[in-house]
RNA sequence: GGCGACAUAGCCAAGUGGUAAGGCAGAGGUCUGCAAAACCUUUAUUCCCCGGUUCAAAUCCGGGUGUCGCCU
């Protein structure tokens, strides 16, 4: 038996998903669910680059600016919260419409990826953590080699983030962490359409290092100072996101606004970059490559009729 | 005009006779509970040009060109 149909609109920051999302939205009376980690953050909306609230009237939204931002978030909790969303679009008769740049997360909607069970034991993690300080990375491979040896050779041992949990697991009686490959099993009530949203390289470069500017003028410093009044720091995973650890740094005196600008265009472009690797493995992805029309206007124009006679 | 220094990849740069370090940028890739994270691979048949010395030259010598500095 077939799955329900949804539409995936993917493809790397900055390319203009949220434009495309609103107007599939619109054209196939679709609701969008946003798969995007840092977006999810409330007060972080300037450096996520939110879809505006003019946007969020355009399409219903869900998912977008909900989390406490103090509060960790992680894959097992989307995944659950977006499956919920996705099924009560279903239920209602509307199309799904999944739109952004989040790999893993995409991949726990596509995918039968099962988060259940035990998800983590911070005292063994910082024991482990204690290891690798003292005794370096190789120690802490060699041990998950003893344990299993299949799962050594999966995991590079310089990712000491990776073999911390694969330790973990394996502590935890969860078994070996399964390569994504083995196990990519669709998961079978979704039937999607996955489009990846393209440009020319050098153009996706160039709207990178414009959008880093606006979000500046737009007053992504003030966002974080308020972030940092709230009482978030550099260690919330929040905090991680690209734009806003390099405007701690700016705003605590360690780089200069120009640096920072900088580091977040390169970190900004360096993240397309990876993106764009991770979608090039779906092999049903359909690529709608933007550049490829004449104007912003005929591309945007052109996406509802191009979409029609796929879905 | 004279004197001096320098010239190595897109950029920064190490290398002073033994067969071109490294970093950044760029490109490609990995991905099962922090993913805007973490990690991996890759990039000069050649060192400004011409000639010479030598078994061997980015390295030494001569000439040329260019850049910078100082002096007049």
């Amino acid at each position: 038996m077939k799955g329900k149909r949804i539409l995936v609109i993917c493809g790397p920051t900055a390319v203009g998903k949220t434009k495309y999302a609103i107007e599939a939205a619109q054209a196939f009376d679709g609701e969008i669910v946003s798969c995007d980690s840092m977006q999810l953050y409330k007060y972080m909306d300037i450096g996520s680059a939110k879809p505006t609230p003019e946007e969020l009237r355009q399409a219903r939204h869900h998912l977008v600016d909900f989390a406490d931002p103090r509060e960790d978030f992680s894959v097992a909790k989307y995944q659950a919260l977006a499956r919920a969303s996705i099924d009560d679009i279903l239920a209602r008769g509307k199309l799904p419409v999944i739109s952004g740049g989040t790999g893993l997360y995409l991949n726990a909607i596509l995918y039968d990826m099962d988060f259940a069970g035990a998800p983590k034991d911070e005292d063994y993690r910082k024991q482990l953590q204690e290891i690798l300080n003292t005794q370096g990375p190789e120690h802490l491979h060699q041990m998950l080699e003893q344990l299993d040896s299949a799962a050594a050779s999966q995991i590079h041992v310089n990712n000491t983030k990776k073999v911390i949990r694969a330790l973990e697991r394996l502590h935890l009686g969860e078994g070996s962490v399964q390569p994504f490959r083995s196990v990519n099993q669709e998961w079978e009530p979704y039937d999607p359409l996955i489009v990846g949203l393209s440009r020319q390289r050098e153009e996706l470069y160039d709207r990178i290092n414009q959008r880093v500017l606006q979000l500046i003028d737009a007053g992504l410093a003030e966002e974080v100072q308020g972030l940092l009044d709230m009482g978030l720091t550099a260690d919330h995973i929040a905090m991680k996101g690209i734009g806003y650890k390099e405007m701690i740094d700016c705003l605590e005196g360690r780089v200069s606004l120009d640096e920072a600008v900088e580091l977040i265009q390169k970190n900004t472009r360096h993240y397309a970059k990876r993106q764009l690797t991770w979608f090039r493995r779906y092999d049903k992805i359909m690529w709608y490559d933007i550049s490829a029309f004449g104007s912003e206007e005929t591309a945007l124009g052109e996406f509802s009729k191009w979409l029609r006679t796929r879905l």
